[in-house]
DNA sequence: CTGTATCCGCCTTGATACTG
DNA sequence: CAGTATCAAGGCGGATACAG
C-alpha cells in the first residue's frame, strides 16, 4: 500500500493531509467544530490557548479546502459562523479513530518514553 | 467530545499523536514499515525526499513511544532491522482511515482550492 | 466582534562533514 | 552500512497594535 505514496507530488493525498493536520490546531478546529457551528469568538474560547491569528489562518485553510463554510451575518456587533461542509463532516470519522488510538494508548506510550528514557535512549544491545 | 479535549497538558491524548504525526515523516516511515521489517538504508530509499538525520531522528521518536523495535545485528557490514510493534500495527488502521479519506477527498479539496483562489480568497458575502 | 498587519524568536529541517 | 555532529536557513507561531 505504502508502495504508491509519493511524498515528492505535492498533490499526494498523503502530504496533502499530512500538510493540514501538522498544523497543530486544524483538528483541534474540526473537532470543535464537529458539535455544531460555532462563531469566531466561541472557536477561540474552546480551542485552548490559539492564538487570534493562528485561529483565523487555520479556518482560512478550511474554507479554502472546502471542509468549511463561513457566513456572516449583517448584524451589530458582527457575527460569523463557521459550520462544517459535508466534506468537512466527513473527515471527522478518521478523525475520531485517530484520537480513539491515542486515548487509548497513551498510557503504554508515556511509560515507553520513560523506560527509554531511563536507560539513557539505548534500549538494543 | 472535543469538550474533554485539553490542548494544553502535554499528555493530553489529542496532542501527543498530533506531535507525533505533525512532523512530516512519521506517518510515512509507518506506512512503509507497514509492509514488515526494513532496515535504514530501505527506509531511506523507500520515504522520497527524507534526509539522514530525519530518518534518525524520526526512528528514535518512534522507538522511545514503543511503536517501533530497534535490531542490531552484529555483522560486516552493520544491519538494523526496524519492525513495527504490537502497539505500532494498531497504529495502521487509523492512519490507513485518514489516508483513504484523503484519497477519496484530494480532486473536491484541489478543486476547491482552485476556486478560492481565483476569486481571490473570498467566498463569503 | 472579527479580523488584519507586523515584528520576532524558536524550532524544525536540510546540507554537509565525519565516525565506528 | 548506519549513524552522529554541527551549522545555517526558513517557517511556524506568539505577542502586539490597529481597523471595519
Amino acid at each position: 500500500m505504502s508502495a504508491e505514496w509519493d511524498p515528492y507530488r505535492g498533490d499526494c493525498p498523503s502530504r496533502m493531509l499530512l500538510d493540514r493536520i501538522g498544523d497543530r490546531w486544524t483538528v483541534l478546529v474540526v473537532g470543535v467544530l464537529s458539535d455544531g457551528p460555532h462563531r469566531f469568538s466561541e472557536l477561540g474560547r474552546r480551542v485552548v490557548g490559539i492564538s487570534q491569528k493562528m485561529l483565523t489562518q487555520t479556518l482560512r485553510s478550511l474554507e479554502r479546502d472546502g471542509l468549511i463554510t463561513r457566513t456572516v451575518y449583517a448584524e451589530v456587533p458582527p457575527r460569523v459562523e463557521y459550520r462544517l461542509t459535508e466534506a468537512g463532516h466527513t473527515l471527522q470519522e478518521p478523525l475520531r479513530a485517530l484520537q480513539t488510538w491515542a486515548t487509548e494508548h497513551m498510557d503504554a506510550v508515556v511509560d515507553s518514553r520513560r523506560a527509554y528514557d531511563r536507560v539513557g535512549g539505548r534500549l538494543d544491545r
